[in-house]
DNA sequence: TGTACATCAGTGAACGCGCGTTCACTGATGTAC
DNA sequence: TGTACATCAGTGAACGCGCGTTCACTGATGTAC
């Protein structure tokens, strides 16, 4: 072999990492696969070594977005309670910080509309990393039953996602800001009280 | 003229009202215009008597979209009292069948994501949109100041389309009711106390 | 340890296809007289 | 009212471009002996 099985790995990885931020900060056809690896200092035929096509590579890219999106909302909180780690969540959530760099966020928020037009194997990938998230976060939750805190997730999560979606998608300043802080008031109030 | 003025106009609702369906149905680029023209029994080349470029076509219909998606949350319930005639829009909005038909259903839910991807003048039509969506409709919220029910407007509507958008990316049937019982639930419960 | 061969990550030209847009043309109807 | 000409919605071939994917090739390193 021309290069070492670490070095692929690490090749792979590179591609992934990187397609991930790319899928969500232009959408799932906005970007070529030639730009992507060019940008990687490789060529677009190397890209089949690691990867079956562009699809294999969003469901993967989708997966670990989802991650790395429950990592960052995460961290730094764990030692906290419940209620005070959820509205850490919620305030990293619908910060400035998360409007303004969806390459790095939530793929759910930079995502959601893209998803259901996508191949199944997409969708399949897609499904498995939202129930494991859902299972990370669900006991933040309040509510009796495990059932009861999933129907929060639920609310709370699209609520955010989507608010977060709409606030991409308004350009004027002010309505962005009263936007996201509103929301942030509402879902706290909604479900940090205890 | 070959044909009268009206014809023309009419031509003209007919492409546009086509591609409104279009472009939530299957997103900014799931369709060409010869797809949409031939559809409509015409070919491609007469779309440029209508409409500048595909991007004018979007700007167009998501306005359009819009103003229909207002229309059908709306219709019927005019008689009621504010806080039931946003029962029954909420209902709709969270109703199995809006979620089946997303190319007849709100464009916030189809096309949220997408928005911040596009030109200047198609968010700049949006922006316009959502304007006035948010202006007919902002009087049912409770608050006591025309603010607060703008504040209120937001964190519903983004919310409930970010649970649609959930909604239709999940594939697995089950997950996709309880998801919009709970948020349909939620949401009476939080906005249509009186 | 040294040598011959095999492997395969990465290269870059090429293929095939679809798309947005342009353009010369058609011909029925509107307009001017 | 009738006639000659102008208009322009609609046609369909063509252009230019970008993209996903394939493929013959390279050459450094791994492996077999």
């Amino acid at each position: 072999m021309r290069y070492s099985q670490e070095h692929k790995l690490e090749t792979r990885r590179r591609i992934l990492y990187e397609a991930s931020r790319r899928f969500r900060g232009q959408g799932s056809e906005g970007f070529s696969i030639a730009d992507l690896m060019h940008d990687l200092k490789l060529t677009h035929g190397g890209f089949y070594r690691h990867f079956n096509s562009k699809e294999q590579l969003f469901a993967e890219a989708l997966a670990s977005a989802m991650q790395e999106s429950h990592a960052k909302l995460t961290t730094g909180s764990d030692a906290k309670a419940p209620a005070a780690q959820l509205r850490v969540i919620i305030e990293r959530y619908l910060s400035p910080r998360h409007w303004a760099n969806p390459a790095e966020g939530c793929p759910l928020a930079a995502l959601a509309s893209e998803i259901p037009r996508q191949p199944r194997a997409v969708r399949a990938a897609f499904d498995q990393a939202l129930k494991t998230y859902m299972d990370e976060i669900e006991r933040l939750l309040p509510g009796k039953t495990r059932r009861e805190r999933q129907r929060n997730f639920f609310v709370l999560f699209s609520g955010m996602a989507g608010t977060l979606s709409l606030a991409r998608a308004v350009s004027e300043e002010q309505t962005r800001a009263r936007l996201l802080h509103a929301a942030k008031e509402f879902y706290i109030q909604a479900f940090c009280q205890d």
